[in-house]
DNA sequence: ATTTCACCCCTCTAGACAGCATGTC
DNA sequence: CTAGAGGGGTGAAAT
């Protein structure tokens, strides 16, 4: 039995929480409990990261399965939904089935189907908002919904898929388990959803906040000791405040995370305390940390090689969305390990999973794209909850705000209280989408009922209902002119019906101006090249936007104007333009250029240096492609243009694995990419076919080792057709 | 004659979710 | 209002 909990917990739970070691609640969790956490209230969480938030949601799910619902689990991240996936999974031995939705798996009639069979679902916000909008009739079975980082509702680019999920469930009656980070309005929030208020400050560790600023070159930090932290060594200034906590992690062996919101920055923060570091390494780590980059080496490609490890050998490291997945992965490890004592980040690594330290350092300023700014509390609060690793540290510290120059500045972070969180649903271009999807899942049909369906939003709260019927009618006319929906009748009796471009373009989550752009630029289309499609889809308000270096954007802003006099390129859209049309098309133009370099087998190193984009950038840039091609494949086949359909079809095919087109059969063999189809190409094997007669050949070709082993492939793959 | 250095001006600046089937009278 | 570091160029001083 859970020692401190004076509520009985049905067995199962009780047994399942003992074998995990849990033997007391901590007070965020009693809390919720006490309120009716077991008995179906809805309930809103608001406490720091690691005060044991997920086993609140956890609990709630669990016992919602136990008294025959199904639960639902939403995170803001795949990394994080596979983390709760994972954890979860502690429940199938009582009979639980848990399974997990994102956009790895497809949503076809199946998958929507095979969930039918599962107690528990995990899944991405957008992931969920796909679902709940092809209504599949289990939903009717859900008891409860645990929204992870409910806070993120007040996310400018997606609080609004957030609120959309929000306010299915609460139409539908059920539970609400928000979880969410300390914020200025919780109680607004909780109101909103019919929930309970569950706020709390409660830390695993004791959290220490080092009021820090800095006074100059010559005199250095001064370091402000919070008066009841019990070590009396700290000096009051230090000549270099990260290197003071780097050098004490290196003796003592702790370790420190340092923020910056710049990639650059923390590259140049990692390279210069790697130095610091290297001379201060005991033979033991020296040792490690030599192992550990041979381990490197297997895990990377050669560029990010190249950039990390020099660093991993002295044990520091930096972390940003320029890596690959797996090169983060690789230096999230080897900390968590603590065989890394440094790391410079950039915010990913608050965001994501849970990878706390001992001394977390913080930087506060930030260019907007304006000016200089500092970063909301509510998100310094995020990051200053990294600090301390339960069982490892005996407390956290914080450096408050290292980039401040009076005390001031930091103390804001100290006695400041957290920003309240806004909706984003009716800024911008969230309504047309979501307006859409309501309209197409037949949800709601007419003026009268989108109106009291939308009045249930957080944003209804304080705005007023005439700007929101206006705001709906100005959105359904756009929704017309772009041929998502058509109306019918007059007055109260005014239907909306969507069209088939609408149907698909809700399914395919893609912005309705996006699926417009699409059928516009196939339709006036004179010349179509690869070039042409691909600029297309990158002119979408759905790529998403890639930062370009100045000489690299001015290069191809000269160089488009002349292009289309040997190969035409889409033209401006003009109608309903996003941002400013020419700068729209431009971008289309580069994004469109990466992918056709890509698909032009030109190796991945020159497009990198070619566009002074990194690894993880053209990753990106790559997945939009392909998720964009794919969308505008099936949009074109909606209205009818099957050539154009089957040729983006082959596009995405050719993304997927950044090859031309006679590469297609070789790929589909494990263990071949884009780089040893090739060689294979050039000795003239080009078939799976081929490979199977031409042993010897390709084991020339490959090695012995890698040829064998394909060879091998080749055989089974013929074997089955 | 060559190197060094102080100084000015310019440039640059976070992240990450979504699809996956099929057209007939 | 509110940044800070690096790179490159310039011209003058130092060697």
């Amino acid at each position: 039995m859970i020692s401190n909990a004076d509520i009985e917990l049905p067995q199962i739970m009780a047994r399942g929480l003992r074998d995990r070691g849990i033997v007391d609640f901590k007070p965020p969790q009693l809390e919720a409990l006490q309120n009716g956490l077991l008995n179906g209230y809805s309930i809103v969480v608001s406490a720091p990261t690691a005060s044991g938030k997920t086993l609140i949601g956890e609990m709630a799910l669990v016992n919602a399965v136990l008294k025959g619902f199904k639960g639902i689990y939403t995170s803001p991240l795949k990394a994080l939904a596979y983390e709760k996936f994972n954890e979860f999974k502690s429940w199938e031995k009582y009979g639980i089935r848990i399974t997990i939705s994102t956009g790895d798996y497809e949503v076809t009639d199946e998958e929507l189907a095979r969930l039918e069979n599962y107690d528990i679902i995990v899944s991405t916000y957008e992931r969920l908002d796909s679902i709940m909008r092809r209504n599949p009739v289990w939903l009717k079975k859900v008891g409860t919904l645990v929204i992870d980082e409910l806070h993120m509702i007040g996310d400018e680019n997606r609080g609004h898929i957030v609120e959309m999920i929000a306010i299915r469930a609460k139409m539908m009656g059920v539970q609400i388990v928000g979880l969410s980070a300390t914020i200025g309005n919780s109680e607004e929030l909780a109101r909103w959803l019919g929930a309970k208020l569950v706020r709390s400050e409660w830390r695993p560790v004791k959290l220490y906040e080092f009021v820090t600023y800095y006074l100059g070159s010559s005199k250095g930090w001064v370091i402000h000791i919070p008066s009841d932290f019990m070590e009396m060594d700290i000096p009051n200034t230090v000549g270099d405040i990260t290197e003071y906590w780097i050098l004490r992690a290196a003796k003592e062996g702790f370790n420190v995370l340092e923020f910056k919101y710049s990639r650059k920055a923390v590259e140049e923060l990692a390279a210069k305390y790697s130095h610091v570091l290297c001379e201060n390494l005991s033979s033991n780590d020296r040792e490690q940390l030599n192992l550990l980059v041979t381990k490197l080496r297997e895990s990377v490609n050669d560029f990010e090689y190249e950039g990390l490890s020099s660093l991993i050998k002295c044990g520091a490291a930096y972390h940003h969305a320029g890596l690959t997945p797996e090169a983060r992965k690789f230096v999230e490890e080897a900390f968590r390990e603590r065989l890394i004592k440094y790391v410079a980040a950039t915010p990913t690594l608050a965001m994501g999973v849970n990878l706390p330290a001992r001394v977390v350092i913080i930087n506060t300023k930030f260019f907007n794209g304006r000016t200089v700014t500092r970063i909301p509390i509510l998100e310094y609060k995020q990051l200053a909850g990294r600090a301390g690793r339960p069982q490892y540290d005996p407390y956290g510290i914080v450096i408050v705000a290292k980039d401040s120059r009076t005390q001031n500045e930091a103390l804001y972070y100290v006695k400041g209280n957290p920003e309240p969180v806004h909706s984003v649903l009716w800024n911008g271009e969230a309504l047309r989408r979501h307006l859409l999807a309501v309209i197409a899942s037949g949800e709601a049909n007419t003026l009268h009922k989108l109106i009291s369906f939308f009045s249930n939003s957080f944003a209804s709260l304080k705005i007023g209902r005439s700007v929101i019927e206006s705001k709906i009618e100005r959105t359904l006319t756009l929704l017309e002119e772009l041929t998502m929906i058509s109306s019918e009748g007059v007055g109260k009796k005014l239907t909306f019906i969507p069209s088939k471009l609408g149907i698909v373009t809700s399914r395919l989550y893609v912005d309705p101006i996006t699926s417009y752009i699409i059928v516009d630029g196939l339709t006036h289309a004179k010349r179509i090249s690869e070039i042409y499609y691909l600029t297309l889809v990158g002119m979408t308000p759905d790529f998403s936007e890639v930062s370009i270096n100045k000489s690299v954007y001015e290069y191809y802003s000269n160089f488009i104007d002349s292009y289309d006099s040997y190969e035409e390129i889409p033209p401006e859209n003009l109608e309903f333009k996003m941002n400013d049309p020419k700068v729209d098309r431009l971008r289309g133009f580069i994004v469109g250029s990466i992918l056709r370099d890509w698909i032009s087998e030109v190796p991945e190193r020159e497009i990198l240096q070619r566009y002074g984009i990194e690894a993880g950038d053209l990753r990106v840039v790559k997945e939009n492609g392909e998720w964009l091609t794919y969308a505008a494949s099936i949009i074109a086949r909606t209205v009818n243009m099957h050539n154009h359909s089957e040729y983006l079809k082959l596009l995405n095919e050719r993304l997927k694995h950044g090859i031309r087109e006679d590469a297609l059969d070789l790929v589909k063999l494990r263990y071949v990419g884009r780089v040893r189809a090739r060689m294979l190409l050039n000795h003239g094997i080009r078939t799976i076919r081929d490979i199977v007669d031409r042993e010897g050949d390709v084991i020339k070709i490959l090695g012995e080792n890698w040829g064998k082993k394909i060879v091998e492939e080749a055989r089974s793959l013929t074997y089955k057709t």
